[in-house]
RNA sequence: GCGACCGUAGCUCAGUGGUAGAGCCCUCGGUUGUGGUCCGAGUUGCCGCGGGUUCGAUCCCCGUCGGUCGCCCCA
């Protein structure tokens, strides 16, 4: 051994690893939103990290930052293997779970699913190649019912105001929904996607970049394209008008619909702008849906959800109704969870009408920021409540019987490992954060004691009575 | 994938053209069965890697790899 190089250990960028103490907060936080999924009867599942690539890429978009598996051996001209790839997200997976397994799930379909995801993207803060993403998804048959998409946000509010070290945190959700953007579009006469693409990305910078640079970079791109429909001349002031009205956040419906004190905000605008939108059925189904999501959560505190129509989202298997959460001291550090809702994601893999809605907590990015700023509740470096001291080689079955008994009515007791001196195995409890130290007697005829490292107390107690009590 | 900046102890960072330091952490000690504080002592580095300039490079130059940030995209 000695002698031989060291590989010397470094991190890989972009797959975080914690020490045990912050992993215990890690635990606790996915205990706690598994609880809050399970209370509302969604159910688990798990997929495999790999899916087939072709199911992957069936929904297009996204290729390149697809991490590809395979052998080291692996003769590439062999083409008897599947192509096989870490997941991307869990809706994919999702919508693949369901189509095979349609005839043994019971419909509208509630799952959970708290796993790993993979992009092969350049790591920031933030922004991971392997990460933990939390969903919850509903899928039904032919249709589902706009309930759900107010009870996404509202679940995930639930979840995310009463995490440990959340309880101070200002989180906003931002809702929109994709049809009020393409009905508009749709009404401008608008219909190359190219162009379409490029106005739902602008808008979707628009707090960072700000409307007058969005509507240049939109702008921009039509003097470059060569469209074959000849857009109106006054295409920079309709499109300007739609970031106009999307600047804005709008607390409640009736914010959205009749607009704020601020001139050029709310739908009323538009449609008072452009009467041809009151015919435009995606433009109205969009508003409809949308008002009644914002209705649905007026038990929400104020300005924890809010309508705003710049939100878009970049996967493309939106159909409707869309999400994105942020910390409103701090937006740039992006999404904290998304989602929306798919009209038919599983069309490519069964010939069933299958509409969902989801939403997905970015648990890695959330929790890795606490974890920056210091505002975890990290306490103990290991999941023992008792530290069994002990006396001497002797007295060690005393020990592990003591500490048997104690296991047994619920606690957790690490046994010390040597019969050292009590001052090196109380410094070792001291250390690792575990709450108390229990001495068994250390001759015939005394008692068991227990010794609490808050207070610095020590009492007799019995192994077979004894309670946390008040402490904790 | 593109651009900018940066690589010195486990961590946070000083430093100089003559082969390196601080703080924290860690280990040991300050006597008998009791931690935290305090005091004392100690360990730790191919100064990212390869090449070049130079009598001599951790320092200057080139390359490379890695990291951070921005863009893209997104949880």
């Amino acid at each position: 051994m000695s002698g031989d190089k060291i590989y010397k250990p470094k991190p890989v960028s972009g797959f975080p690893e914690w020490l045990p103490e912050v992993r215990l907060v890690e635990q606790q936080w996915l205990d706690h939103i598994r609880r809050v999924f399970e209370s509302y009867g969604f159910c688990s599942i798990e997929t495999p990290s790999v899916e087939e690539l072709d199911v992957i890429a069936a929904k297009g978009e996204v290729d390149k930052e697809i991490y590809v598996l395979e052998r080291l051996h692996a003769d590439p001209a062999d083409k008897k293997e599947a192509r096989l790839a870490l997941h991307f997200d869990q809706t994919v997976p999702l919508a693949r779970y369901v189509a095979q397994h349609f005839n043994g799930l019971v419909f509208p379909f509630k799952r959970y699913q708290m796993q790993r995801v993979w992009r092969g993207e350049r790591p920031q803060a933030g922004r991971f190649r392997e990460f933990t993403q939390c969903d919850i998804d509903v899928i039904n048959v032919d249709n589902l019912p706009l309930h759900f998409d107010a009870e996404m946000p509202a679940i995930i509010w639930e979840v995310l105001s009463s995490l440990p070290g959340m309880e101070n945190e200002k989180i906003q959700l931002r809702i929109s929904n994709r049809k009020i953007m393409y009905g508009y579009l749709q009404a401008l006469g608008i219909n190359a996607p190219d162009l379409i693409t490029n106005i739902i990305r602008a808008a979707d910078k628009l707090e960072k970049i700000g409307r007058e640079e969005a509507l240049r970079q939109i702008m921009d791109y039509v003097k470059d394209a060569k469209f074959e429909v000849t857009y109106h001349t006054d295409l920079n002031k309709q499109i300007g008008l739609f970031l106009a009205v999307a600047s804005y956040r709008y607390k409640n419906a009736m914010e959205l619909v009749v607009g704020t004190d601020e001139p050029l905000s709310g739908l009323g605008t538009l449609t008072k702008l452009h009467p041809e939108l009151k015919n435009n059925e995606l433009f109205k189904q969009g508003m409809t849906e949308l008002t009644f999501v914002m209705d649905q959560l007026s038990h929400l505190p104020q300005n924890t959800v809010v309508a705003d129509l710049s939100i878009v989202r970049g996967l493309d298997y939106y159909t409707g109704t869309v999400y994105e959460t942020v910390f409103v001291d701090d937006p740039g550090y992006g999404s904290i969870c998304s989602g929306g809702r798919y009209d038919d994601l599983a069309s490519s893999y069964i010939n069933k009408k299958l509409p969902g809605v989801g939403i997905s907590i970015g648990f890695s990015r959330l929790f890795a920021r606490l974890h920056e700023q210091g505002k975890l509740p990290v306490k103990s470096k290991s999941p023992a409540d008792i530290l069994m001291v002990l006396p001497s080689e002797e007295r060690r079955a005393l020990a592990a019987q003591t500490a048997a008994t104690l296991r047994k009515r619920g606690f957790n007791v690490e046994m010390y490992h040597a019969p050292k001196k009590t001052g090196d195995q109380i410094k070792f409890a001291d250390r690792k954060g575990i709450p108390y130290v229990w001495f068994p007697p250390f001759e015939d005829g005394k008692d068991h004691e227990v010794k609490c490292m808050g207070s610095g107390t020590q009492q007799k107690a019995d192994p077979a009575e004894w309670n946390l009590d008040e402490k904790k």
